[in-house]
Order: C-alpha cells, then structure tokens, then sequence
DNA sequence: CAATGAAGTTGCATGATGCAATAGTTGCAT
DNA sequence: ATGCAACTATTGCATCATGCAACTTCATTG
C-alpha cells in the first residue's frame, strides 16, 4: 500500500517538493559547477569547457584513443564528438594522426600545448572541487560519490536498453 | 603538510582522478536526468524540457510571478526566461497577465491546460526519483541530498559575489 | 569481387544561452 | 512638474551544443 492513499484533495498541491528532489540539486549544481570552472579557465588564460578538459584529461590517462571512444565515454553522438575536437585542434590542443592498424579511424592525441594546459588547469579544478566540498566531512562526501554514480548506473542501463535494437 | 610532497615524479600523471571528481558525477548524472526525463514527458505526450517542469511547478507552488522573479529563482537571463515563457505561451501551458501594481510588470501564471499538465507529469518525476534512487538507502539520500544543497549554497555565494558591481 | 558495415566528416536544423539595445513605466530629486 | 535614473520585459544578434541524415573512405565477409 503505498501512501498516495492519507492524503486529501488539499494536498495534491504539495504532495510533490522540487527542493527534496536530487534531479533539481543535481541539475543546478551541475550547471554552476561547469559556468564556474568554465570562467576560472578563462581567467586563466585557458578558455576551454569543463567537458574540453574531461576530454583532455582522459587523453593523458588513457592515451590516444579515437573519437569514437570519445563518444561512447562521453554519451554524445560522435558528430558532436567532431565539432568538439574540431575546436581543441583549431586551439592546437590535441592532433589527429593515423591510426597504424586502420585507416577508417583517427587517434586524437594530446599535443604539447594540450598537456601544458592540462597541468596548468588540473590545479585549479582540484582546488575547485576542495572549495565547494569545504565543511562537507569526508564520510559525506564518499557517500554522495557513491550515491551519484549508482544513480549514473542505473541510468546507463536505461540508456543502453533503449539503444539496443537488436 | 600536504601530501603533494610525498609524490615523485612518476605520479604527476595520476595525482587527479576524474572519476573522483565531484563535478564529474554531478555533471554526467545532471544530463542523463535531464535526457531521461524529458523522454519520458514527450512518451506520455506532454513535449516539454526538465527545466520547463521547474517553471510549471513553482508557478503553481508559489502562484503567478513575475519573468524577473523566474530569472533569479533559475539563475539565467531574463531573456532566456522571456524565451523559455515564449515556448509555453506558445504550448498554452501558461499565460501572461498585466500586473495590478506596476504596468511594467507581467504576471506569469498558469493555465488550465498548464495546471493539466503539471498534474499528469508530476507523478512521472515522482516515479523517476525513486527509481533511481533505488537500493539507496534513505540516510544515504539525505547526505546527498544535503551535500548538493551545500555545494550550491558555496556556489550561489561566489556567483553573487562576481555579480555585486557595488 | 561484391556487399555489408564501420569511422569520420559535413550539411542542416534546432534549441539554449546571454549581451546589447529598445520601449514602456516607476520613483525620486530637484 | 519635470527630468533623470532605475527597473521590466522584449527583440536582435551572435554563439555554442546537440543530433540526424547523408556522404566518403576503408575494412571485412561471403
């Protein structure tokens, strides 16, 4: 039985609170997150997006790897993927070179300019991140990572289903 | 001390963890809610945008208000609130009245339609939340929850901060 | 060798966003 | 009362992200 049932006509206004639901804080915290970061790597002379450095990032850990990689990391379309990259290489940040094995792809490569920036601009997203989590006690803040990517999880199995159409 | 010292060389690549990052999460989790949501309204009919349901919904919590009112609570331009109002006008979902006091002012309030809407979308957000909330226990919830309301909270500050030209 | 399919790119359309400028209105100070 | 500053909403303009469809080039499979 679930509770729907206790409450009267008077209620239905108020039966639903955007401030307890965590889409709501996700979304507004998602997006001041990325104008703020956004602007201190302008400040920096580094006019890149926070999605720009995800991309950047994950090409010095992992290495070269493909725009189609990209696109599946990043859950765009690969299209999207082009332009993005399109943008990075026009600031000189990434190269595209050959891949060896397959001439149909492309390896997107961090350039000098590229990991210059991102070591120019990793601090100032560590510091970002410390900034916004001071006050929150550790323990909090492992269970709201947790908390997040389950949700991300669950979310990626709904987006794989409905891409599936075998 | 911190512990920046006790890494060598070797470690310079892996000192900052995406998949640690905050930002990271909330960034990914953010567009995959938005995504999903606005799927599920446009499944049941009703074509409009996560950010839309925010608008419908502190129209009818808070009654009719003003576009600036809408563009402070949102944090975004007037202008883009004026737009994003144009697209609901258009939709029949809300209306805009003459302010009473200030012939300066509109009043956007809902319509009948909108309240129609509202109601047969509510409960698919409902469902939505705790459907991705599922298996979290409800202690891990309100960390969360408390946690994105902090950040937000820093974040707010350094936004009004930057905007205070005084 | 032909067909199928994959990788990347470009064309095109859409939508969100914000700054600058504008028109109308209010309030205040002179 | 008059004029000026501030405020409200809107439109013009430019920018950027996004994705689908179509196309090219290439690999793989039969």
């Amino acid at each position: 039985m679930q509770p729907t049932g206790q409450y009267g006509a008077m209620d239905r206004k108020s039966r639903f609170r955007l401030e307890q639901a965590i889409g709501f804080h996700v979304n507004r915290v998602a997006f001041l997150m990325s104008e703020e970061i956004a602007r201190r790597f302008a400040a920096a002379g580094h006019p890149i997006s926070a999605q720009d450095f995800g991309i950047l990032h994950r090409l010095r850990q992992q290495g070269a790897m493909t725009p189609a990689k990209i696109a599946t990391l990043m859950r765009r379309d690969k299209t999207t993927i082009t332009r993005r990259l399109d943008g990075l290489a026009k600031k000189g940040l990434i190269e595209r070179r050959p891949h060896p094995d397959d001439r149909r792809c492309v390896l997107i490569a961090l350039s000098g300019d590229g990991q210059q920036t991102l070591e120019a601009v990793t601090p100032l997203v560590q510091a970002f991140q410390q900034e916004v989590l001071q006050g929150v006690p550790k323990a909090d803040r492992e269970v709201t990572l947790r908390t997040l990517q389950h949700i991300a999880s669950m979310l990626d199995a709904t987006d794989s289903a409905k891409k599936e159409k075998t």
